[in-house]
DNA sequence: TCTTCTATACTACCATACAAGTACCGATTG
DNA sequence: CAATCGGTACTTGTATGGTAGTATAGAAGA
């Protein structure tokens, strides 16, 4: 048996990852300059790759290259947070109907132990986390890990307004009870109810969406 | 009134746009090699804008990037199609069902002539020309044009399976028909109808799938 | 004949240098 | 004082050279 050696990705690869990750995290604030050189100085790299990176994240919408004048986090768009949540719904919505009729114990159980996780939380950052995880299981037991990776994509715009609410006013208990709804029809396989709990859930993600706005209009487009 | 100069794309961003477009019409075939060098040779460019397509092609699943080894064409793989299927079919159906409740005259008028068209193309492709505009066409009734750009990614798995078949075998009578069906939904503003006449709409899509799959072996993964 | 080694010709990756465009600050001029 | 011009310090875009890893063909050896 020979270990694959698994090769170290490339520097601009995980560039990209870490970059990404500090965007939805809104550690690098919406309307924030980036720079090639000044991010290459600070991993010591040269330019090439962080361009590459940058590439990379200009697909996802998440910052925005104006040639000659500078790269910009993306400012949150609120008309495209709602479209996020629109296509979001959509596919969630197909994928949990697919795996309240395929759902099988180890799958419920699993289901039921992430739920459980997401009342340890302490902080946002960790609910979240252990939110995504949840809805990410959702679509393997479904068998459509393919269409969680589109979800994934789309949804960066919804995690960048969520994680600006650091502090925990966000009615977390009321979204677990949310969640476990989602899982008891499932378990039921219950495909109606499935669909209907996790069209609940998605309205209310976005609850603070205009508070937000209001609150930071500098991370917002617009007026 | 000033004309805006619109500033010319990079060549970077003007070499993806064409070799992306090439590998969903399957003109570079599943499979290829393809080369930095090579590439850039051939437009007369350096190897750095080429570099830098290949990367965002990579993005889209449309090529593979084998470290130090090369950079091919991806192969179509079935159940990579059957989930970009699975995909597009959710987003589609909500974003019919939208249409077909705010639907206006103009709109309907737009879909009417777009089906119209469709059966004056003349080969498969000029077909799926049509077949696009009109499907971005109720996105646009429907508002939910971001909506589409995501459809638009997913389905290029579809499409070059769908470029395979350029003998007219492809009963596009059987297509235009369903055309005409969802359009009749949404002009009804009958969100049911319009759902049920997208799924069956899917469904016929891919009806080529397995014979194409047994037809051009190399060009599909798996054994 | 078959296997193994080696030279060679690729590949993508990264660093560096240069080019072209933009923003801004300050001096100069009306 | 206001407006304009010009230099400077940025920005991203492109070209090129060098590096390390991979595949392959052919020669040498068993």
């Amino acid at each position: 048996m020979e270990t694959i050696p698994l090769r170290a990705a490339s520097i601009g690869a995980q560039v990209h990852q870490q970059l990404r990750d500090a965007i939805v995290r809104t550690e690098l604030k919406p309307g924030t300059a980036l720079s090639e050189a000044e991010i290459a100085a600070r991993y010591e790299i040269s330019r090439q790759p962080v361009r590459e990176a940058f590439i990379r994240l200009a697909q996802e919408y998440l910052v925005e290259i104006r040639p000659q004048r500078g790269t910009f986090v993306r400012r949150i768009v609120v008309s495209e947070v709602l479209d996020a949540r629109f296509v979001r719904e959509a596919i969630e919505v197909a994928v949990a109907r697919e795996a309240a009729s395929r759902a099988d114990a180890a799958g419920i159980a699993r289901l039921q132990s992430a739920v459980a996780a997401q009342g340890l939380a302490r902080n946002n950052a960790e609910f979240l986390a252990a939110d995504e995880a949840m809805h990410r299981e959702i679509a393997v037991i479904a068998g459509r890990e393919a269409a969680w990776r589109v979800v994934d994509q789309v949804k960066a715009q919804m995690d960048r307004m969520r994680y600006l609410s650091y502090q925990d006013v966000s009615p977390t208990d009321r979204l677990i009870s949310q969640h476990r709804s989602i899982v008891e029809a499932i378990a039921a396989h219950d495909a109606e109810r499935a669909e209907a709990a996790v069209r609940e859930h998605m309205a209310d993600i976005l609850q603070q969406l205009p508070q937000l706005a209001q609150r930071y209009p500098e991370m917002f487009e617009g007026a």
